[in-house]
DNA sequence: CTACCATCCTGGTTGC
DNA sequence: TGCAACCAGGATGGTA
């Protein structure tokens, strides 16, 4: 589920209550998620103070005052909860718990598991196998344009496809995808090799776009994303065409007037289409990305 | 290279 | 109401 905003907000509210704090117990409740945790891993994470929190593509990287390096991933169900204290029980799906020297207590819930957690030395976070083949950041100075352009060149994908490798940009994932496919008028369909120039150029900007405003909302909260607080995101209520399937797209809702009403009554039907592109869902409006 | 499929796992929703 | 099928924010690995 949580896709680069998500794990922005995830890893805001992570800093804020265990940057700069020690770690006093930690407790892992089973050997594996997507992958067997590391070799006396709460042992190795006890003791250790938080040095920061920060994050590589859809990664939590938490630097430890030992030269390691806490790497997370969330995958689809992942989520982080902090509370002041022990909560009165561990919910199901509690993997690994971490008690701050303050009492603050975080937990790793992860139902489906697709999620992992590793040590890495701080030297070879860059090497490492899952982070040294990601594309830019697209939050980062370098993405543009010409940079998606170059690395869209001579892919005969789709460019829905070609967004959610993760080598090409990093961290977009199946709802920013059609999102920023709408913004920048692009139909998910077209070929990503014939993205260059002008229309590279307009995707970068409606990825960058769409996702720092997706940070501002704390992300989009579909089924079990929950900030850090167990508070919701809410760009949900902004998302243009995913999971509209039927209803009009903001473009043709203005132009349809009428207050510019998403609503449609009776069996008015609207442009949005919901096709499925490698097994995945894509919402888009063909009136409107070509 | 590319497209497509299955896989990891659980839980919520849908449809009969 | 009950139950089975289907679907889900990710990522990888295999096949053709």
């Amino acid at each position: 589920m949580p896709e680069l905003p998500e794990v922005e907000t995830v890893c805001r509210g992570l800093a804020l209550r265990l940057e700069g704090r020690r770690i006093a117990a930690a407790e892992q409740r089973r050997a594996d998620l997507r992958f067997p945790l590391p070799d006396r891993f709460a042992a190795r994470l006890r003791g250790r103070r938080v040095v920061s929190i920060g994050r590589r593509a859809k990664y939590i990287v938490m630097r430890l005052d030992d030269g390691w390096v806490l790497l997370c991933h969330l995958g689809m169900s992942g989520r982080m909860l902090l509370s002041d204290g022990p909560p009165a029980e561990y919910e199901p799906h509690d993997h690994v718990i971490l008690t701050a020297e303050d009492g603050t207590v975080l937990r790793f819930n992860d139902a489906r598991r697709f999620g992992m957690m590793d040590l890495v030395r701080e030297g070879e976070l860059e090497s490492h196998k899952l982070i040294a083949g990601l594309g830019p950041e697209p939050l980062g100075n370098a993405f543009n344009g010409p940079m998606l352009a170059a690395a869209l060149a001579g892919k005969r994908t789709p460019i829905k496809a070609a967004i959610l490798d993760q080598r090409v940009v990093a961290g977009v994932g199946n709802i920013y995808a059609s999102e920023s496919l709408y913004h920048a008028g692009l139909s998910p369909r077209r070929l990503a090799y014939t993205v260059q120039g002008e229309r590279a150029e307009r995707l970068a900007a409606a990825i960058r776009d769409v996702l720092t405003q997706a940070i501002a909302a704390g992300g989009s909260s579909l089924r079990d994303y929950v900030q850090t607080s167990g508070e919701l995101g809410y760009f949900q209520h902004s998302w243009a065409v995913y999971e509209r399937e039927g209803e009009r797209c903001p473009a043709c809702a203005a132009e349809a007037g009428n207050g510019g009403a998403k609503r449609l009554t009776g069996h008015a039907k609207g442009c949005i289409r919901r096709i499925v592109q490698s097994g995945r869902s894509t919402f888009y409006c063909p009136r409107r990305q070509r």
